[in-house]
DNA sequence: GGGAAAATCAATCATATGGTTGATTTATGA
DNA sequence: TCATAAATCAACCATATGATTGATTTTCCC
């Protein structure tokens, strides 16, 4: 029995119900479907005491895409070591994802989700911008680490080629839980085209 | 003055110009905010007269999907030729896409729109599917008649390299028009890391 | 020219939806 | 213990929204 029928919670955990029930209902039917209604239902609350912790679904909004960013980085791998081999920790940082999708897929269809208003809500954009390029970044510098290490090639452009393996990787993004068979395919062929030497 | 007041138009046409507006709105505001109401105003009708067209909503968005993709279709270049060079007819393909992203972006918006919804209306998700499958699927054989002419890696695995190149460009879809800058650095990176021989 | 079919619109309906109000219950701390 | 603050809820409000109805205007074609 971990559910209580009243349990007065303090604002901070209330919330944390509020994000998660958000989060699940975005997953289920989507963004465009969102009711404040439904979340305060399925986190078992009244639409009054909804708005008491959160003031309106802007907010709401707000509140989902940063406990999703948040949950998002701590899955993240240890930042980038100039002394750790290149390809296992470009390895590292794609298993971090393929894990993600994998044991949380709200996590990347809600950023999907949120994706379709940060067109409307500057503060969306802002934050999911800074996310998407926190996390080609972390490629970049893996990127560079390997050339100087010697194991990718001296002629590769680490920005494009961050781009271009981000990119690939996000399109699972959607697909997640299911229709990740091709993520180490996919990764695999886009990794060998940065070494500098082929194998054997 | 191509705008009439009362143009009684004939229904494809009245079709054609709702779901111009329909994009476009959707474009604006992200499907999550399009209204019927708005849809109409723009197309200069009535809410009556744009349900005498479209019965419902779904209606609407089904009609969005088809012209969107058929739109989208028009603007692809001839199928691939085992005749034609693969590298040009990769770059055409590419370019192709490029030029919708520049030209027309309200068709990529359109789509990744579209996919927020695939998940609660499977006919949206299936017609995005057949689409997206055919699309990569003009790359992996773009690529296989590459790896024949030998420009491309004989150890090349096509399909996953055509996932991850159709990734790669994917993500320039929600960045469109503008945002377009890396969009040929990362193709020339993705193209380098497929070809047989390492430019000198 | 004139009648039928097609297209359009003003007015309206039923419900959905974000948010508020004021009372009520529970927790906190002096 | 008990007054105060925090949290919760039932009922309600104002507006938004998808869709309908019935009358009106335009087009088609014989």
């Amino acid at each position: 029995m971990t559910e209580q029928k009243h349990p007065y919670l303090r604002k901070d955990q209330r919330r944390t119900m509020i994000a998660e029930a958000a989060r699940a209902l975005i997953l289920e039917k989507g963004y465009a479907a969102l009711r404040t209604r439904d979340v305060a239902s399925r986190a078992g609350i009244n639409t009054s005491t909804l708005h008491f912790h959160v003031p309106t679904k802007a907010a709401l909004v707000a509140l989902v895409a940063e406990t999703t960013r948040d949950s998002f980085l701590a899955l993240l791998p240890p930042v980038p070591d100039p002394k750790q081999p290149a390809r296992m920790q470009l390895r590292a940082e794609a298993a971090a994802y393929h894990d993600s999708l994998r044991d949380h897929p709200e996590l990347a269809a809600c950023f999907a989700q949120l994706h379709q208003i940060a067109g409307t809500e500057p503060a969306i954009a802002q934050m999911l911008d800074g996310f998407t390029q926190n996390w080609c970044q972390r490629y970049v510098e893996i990127l560079t680490i390997g050339q100087k290490q010697g194991v990718f090639r001296a002629d590769l452009h680490p920005l494009p080629a961050a781009l271009a393996l981000t990119g690939a990787l996000a399109a699972f993004g959607p697909r997640a839980p299911t229709g990740l068979a091709m993520f180490w395919p996919v990764f695999d062929e886009t990794e060998r085209g940065f070494l500098a030497t082929q194998p054997h």
